[in-house]
DNA sequence: CGCAACATACGACAACTATCGAACATTCGC
DNA sequence: GCGAATGTTCGATAGTTGTCGTATGTTGCG
């Protein structure tokens, strides 16, 4: 497990293609990568997507698991929960309500 | 009143001299420049401290009243709380706990 | 007015980041 | 084994950001 730093965590969700990302995985559990591509519409190269989900993995996000060619990415709610009650929460819940108090 | 973007708000919170500040200011109430940089322990310039103030000004998270040759720093937590509910409180409750689950 | 205190604005520089294309690695299916 | 599919890594480049020193502006005080 990684230190989780929340500086870095913050970092890695400061950024639209990560956001939705995360948006994605947190709607879809798991996922490889041309499908959160696709999701999140990130029309990007390749590479640029690998970069952005590195930031992630790095960050402690998201975690990874290889099957044959495809590699399975999928969020760390439950360290990520523990380690910052509310965050994720308080991230993905953005856009979902119509923020409109009155 | 500004957009209150989530990105340029965690962007603004990205940074672990700024991260100090928004703490600082939310032990406090309000605190001018110079009180913020000594209880965040910020031992920079006074420019990169003017630096910081404005990015987390520009994002929204606080605001600034002017009083002779002071400013008077203090988070809005009333619109972040209406506009992104919980992420402040996920943010500053961050090492609040022991964090040990055991 | 002149000076000190407080803070911002500007210009410069280094470090980091996002993006891309091309090359590489791995695995699957024929 | 060969080629296609899926991602990663590398090198390059452009843009952004953090930091600093200095200059500037504003206010309070003598």
């Amino acid at each position: 497990m990684r230190e989780l730093n929340l500086t870095s965590v913050l970092a890695a969700l400061a950024d639209p293609g990560r956001l939705a990302t995360v948006r994605a995985l947190a709607a879809t559990g798991e996922a490889c990568c041309g499908q959160v591509q696709a999701m999140a519409g990130l029309e990007c190269g390749k590479s640029t997507m690998s970069h952005h989900l590195r930031v992630l993995r790095t960050a402690g996000i998201t975690t990874t698991r290889v099957d044959g060619t495809h590699r399975w990415v999928s969020l760390r709610r439950t360290e990520l929960d523990a380690r910052f009650p509310g965050l994720l929460a308080a991230v993905l819940a953005e856009g979902a309500s119509p923020v409109r108090p009155f």
